[in-house]
DNA sequence: TTCTTAGTGTCGTTAAGTAG
DNA sequence: CTACTTAACGACACTAAGAA
């Protein structure tokens, strides 16, 4: 039996048309989904597919029915096909895929009695493009300093505006028309404009009001409005150039993807959360299916589902919030004028723009894609600008490669993962190590404990060469020692800058973020501590083979972990015997896993 | 007619999530 | 975790259509 009981809805191959088959159940595999992204990944791989049936010898001339020459093999011709075409990792693993879903969809249905087929094996993917790849310092700073001329220069072209002129003199008429040679004088043109219009720009369309009709075809002779507009500083419109810059510059502090920043509302900034009182940006965003947004653990209290619609949460630190509170408002401020055009129906988007030229001149327009114009925009930033990468080639520049690039300056900020995975938006912070990972930033990581055990180490040999008073502070109290759980502090009442900017930190009190001990440059680290800290090193282990970390603080408790092995590992200064009597001492600590998370707050770098 | 700029479809790549 | 699926995004060629 070669038909199923959806045959009814399936054509069959002819001579005429001998893919139809092959197209069917891609039809109908494609039907179950509803989102454009999927359809059209899926759309993509039908095309190829149709494209290699059609070019493959095998296939020649013959009818393709599936299940006699579409037949169980399918999928390893494919993937054959595909080794030999000079596709990306990623791409093949994103066709095989879809082609795997049609075809097990085609089984489950019995299309055309189709029974089964070889499956194939995925090979692994790797990153081949920069297309969204961290720029290097080098070349965030060239397109940021960029990025801030350009605002200056769409700013200093705004502010130029229109200064009405007092020139010129009011027309006579004959019957309706101007007065001959009235309108010879630049000048008249500019009391009528003036006057009669406002001062207002428009361009040419059918709607234009008598007043401005008069005015089209009596500048004509000038070179027309366009011209004279552009001689008077007059400003056309909002362009697309003069609002992407600041989109740019907006993602440059939050990190946003692209579809999030372009949809962002008017009042989607909100100066304190309800809950938290603090600084944040509402955004959309489809993936996460919605109602799974909503973050969990600490962060929790931040956050707030907004609706049943797919919106998230950004908390913004201080500096940041300070940052795009401006932009915000200059955005708004901008775009006011053409904001009022808005019809009711239409969403009211922070990014608006009014193209003044071409079809949709005179017509308010967002950002949403599809939108060629922030492509056309960075090609215009990279020639204008002269960027080059580190190569020495042309910069390549999109949106969404400043969201690794802010990934990559909070970590050299030594800003702790959790407040990226924040940031970032990701429900979960494995999400956010594995996009560190890809990232490459995993150098930077390492230099950070490199720099913890350094510092570690001369506290020590400092504190045992000539022992300083610990923790006088403000106090003026020297018979207060300061132990935390797990070291010593050099300056309870004066850590450094970072520690202090972390929660819980009070100015005039004594420190108690003692979970960033082993990070911190006033830990001292004895011989007393070992137990403790081996104690911590078995906890820390336990929980990470345990699957306890797995799904929270890995990343800190991985961190702390090669701390820790630096301290007590193969390499550690303590000598082989000290380091056994600490650990008999150490079987009667409780394990000990600070289940909070190191907090530190967004600087600039 | 030519010039501009917006809109569309297709191809290709990577990120972000899930299942097991 | 690995292996895989699904979503998101960019480039680009081409088309549309009004303005000059």
């Amino acid at each position: 039996m070669r038909y199923s009981v959806f045959e009814h809805s399936l054509p069959l191959a002819t001579s005429e048309a001998p893919l139809a088959e092959v197209a069917a159940i891609f039809d109908a595999s494609i039907a179950r989904y509803n989102v454009l992204a999927t359809i059209s990944t899926y759309r993509g791989a039908k095309g190829l597919v149709m494209n290699f049936i059609a070019s493959d010898p095998r296939f020649a001339g013959k009818i393709i029915r599936v299940g006699h020459e579409f037949d169980q093999y399918f999928l390893v011709h494919l993937k054959n096909h595909m080794d030999f075409q000079p596709y990306s990792s990623s791409y093949r693993a994103t066709v095989l895929s879809a082609v795997r879903g049609v075809l097990s969809y085609a089984v489950v249905n019995s299309f055309y009695g189709y029974r089964g087929f070889l499956d194939v094996v995925l090979d692994p993917t790797f990153r081949e493009t920069a297309m969204r790849s961290s720029f290097s310092d080098n070349e965030f700073q060239q397109f940021d300093k960029a990025l801030d001329d350009e605002i200056a220069f769409v700013e200093s072209n705004l502010m130029a505006g229109y200064v009405p002129s007092g020139k010129g003199v009011p027309p006579e008429f004959i019957g309706t028309r101007f007065a001959p040679g009235w309108s010879d004088d630049e000048d008249n043109l500019k009391w009528w404009f003036e006057n009669k219009l406002g001062c207002k720009a428009f361009v040419h369309s059918k709607t234009m009001s008598n007043a401005q009709k008069k005015f089209y075809f009596a500048a004509k002779k000038h070179g027309g409005i366009r011209v004279l507009f552009l001689r008077w500083g007059v400003i056309l419109g909002i362009d697309a150039f003069v609002i992407i810059p600041f989109m740019f510059k907006l993602v440059t502090w939050t990190g946003l993807n692209a579809t999030p920043a372009q949809s962002l509302k008017t009042n989607d900034y909100i100066k304190s959360h309800p809950l938290t009182g603090k600084p944040c940006i509402y955004y959309w965003k489809q993936r996460g299916q919605g109602d799974t947004d909503l973050h969990e653990g600490l962060l929790t209290a931040h956050l707030e589902k907004v609706s049943a619609e797919t919106k998230d949460v950004m908390p913004l630190e201080e500096k940041q919030s300070s940052n795009i509170e401006k932009i915000w408002i200059r955005v708004l401020d901008i775009t006011r004028p053409i904001r009022s055009e808005l019809t009711e129906s239409e969403e009211d988007y922070l990014f608006i723009y009014m193209p003044t030229y071409g079809r949709a001149a005179g017509q308010v327009r967002n950002l949403l894609q599809p939108n060629k114009c922030m492509h056309d925009w960075c090609r215009y930033m990279v020639e204008k600008y002269d960027l080059r990468d580190d190569r020495g080639d042309l910069l390549e520049i999109n949106i969404s490669r400043l969201r690794p690039s802010l990934v990559s300056k909070l970590m050299s900020a030594g800003v702790d993962i959790s407040v990226i995975q924040a940031i970032l938006g990701h429900s979960d912070v494995i999400t956010t190590m594995r996009y560190i990972d890809k990232h490459n930033f995993a150098p930077k990581a390492r230099r950070e404990i490199h720099k913890c055990l350094s510092n570690i180490r001369k506290n020590r040999e400092d504190q045992v060469r000539q022992p300083k008073q610990i923790a006088v502070g403000k106090t003026n109290d020297p018979s207060i020692i300061f132990t935390t759980a797990t070291a010593l502090c050099l300056d309870v009442y004066n850590p450094p800058a970072r520690v202090k900017k972390a929660t819980g930190w009070i100015e005039g009190q004594a420190c108690t973020n003692f979970n960033m001990c082993l990070r911190c440059s006033k830990v001292v680290i004895l011989e007393e501590h070992l137990p403790r800290l081996l104690a911590m090193r078995r906890g820390y282990k336990f929980s990470l083979e345990n699957g306890a970390g797995a799904t929270t603080h890995r990343a800190v408790l991985i961190q702390n972990l090669s701390v820790l092995d630096g301290i007590l590992g193969e390499n550690s200064d303590f000598s082989h015997s000290v380091l056994s009597k600490a650990n008999q001492q150490s079987r009667n600590l409780e394990v000990y896993v600070d289940p909070f998370l190191v907090r530190g707050k967004y600087e600039q770098v």
